[in-house]
DNA sequence: TTTATATGCAATGATTTCATTGCATGTCAA
DNA sequence: TTGACATGCAATGAAATCATTGCATATAAA
């Protein structure tokens, strides 16, 4: 977990969106979740609806990020929740301002 | 201190950006830095230069995020941080996650 | 009063973000 | 094999971000 300027970027900016917050959310109460089952949680959480392909570039916002992690099951999805780039930006910035 | 969707929003955009990482740096090391100060110095941290303007804002996207306080003297700008937001999301959300 | 200093305001432009739509591909099930 | 399902890829477009330039304003200093 190389934690330079540039993965902070990733990891504060891809927190910095309610929807992708609330995927985080949905992940950290169960792991292994697939596209389809976010895209309609998001629905469920946030008001507006929102597209499969908007929800699927969210989800990959959050990978870039290192966030959340990915594995195909047949022609499903699994993404589930890694808090390790959470805790390094802890570690490297955060912490020295809270 | 309101810690909407919103809100949230505003603190980790502010610091997905190294410029004002580096903001918050220099204001955690010494209060009540004006705007040209924090110019130089962010020109001395980062590479490539860049214009008081530029600087400014970043130092409003801090403001608005509620980091960063003001008060004038004369003609000059003086800035504060305030970390209250940044211990609010940490309240509000981070706490779940880390 | 004149000049230099510290900053604001406004317009511009390149790039990124956020969300959409349409179509394509691969996998499972009947 | 056919059809339904889960997802990917690509193009589009409105809006926000990031940085610039030029000019204006207010305060301090000579």
């Amino acid at each position: 977990m190389s934690m330079d300027a540039d993965q902070l970027d990733r990891i504060f900016k891809a927190l910095a969106d309610p929807t992708r917050r609330g995927l985080v959310d949905r992940l950290a109460t169960r792991p292994g979740q697939s596209l389809f089952e976010l895209c309609a949680a998001a629905v469920a959480d946030g008001q507006p609806a929102m597209s499969r392909q908007a929800v699927s570039q969210h989800l990959d916002m959050l990978e870039k990020a290192g966030l959340v992690q990915v594995t195909w099951v047949g022609r499903t999805k699994l993404h589930t929740l890694d808090l390790t780039p959470l805790r390094a930006a802890q570690a490297a910035w955060l912490g020295r301002h809270m």
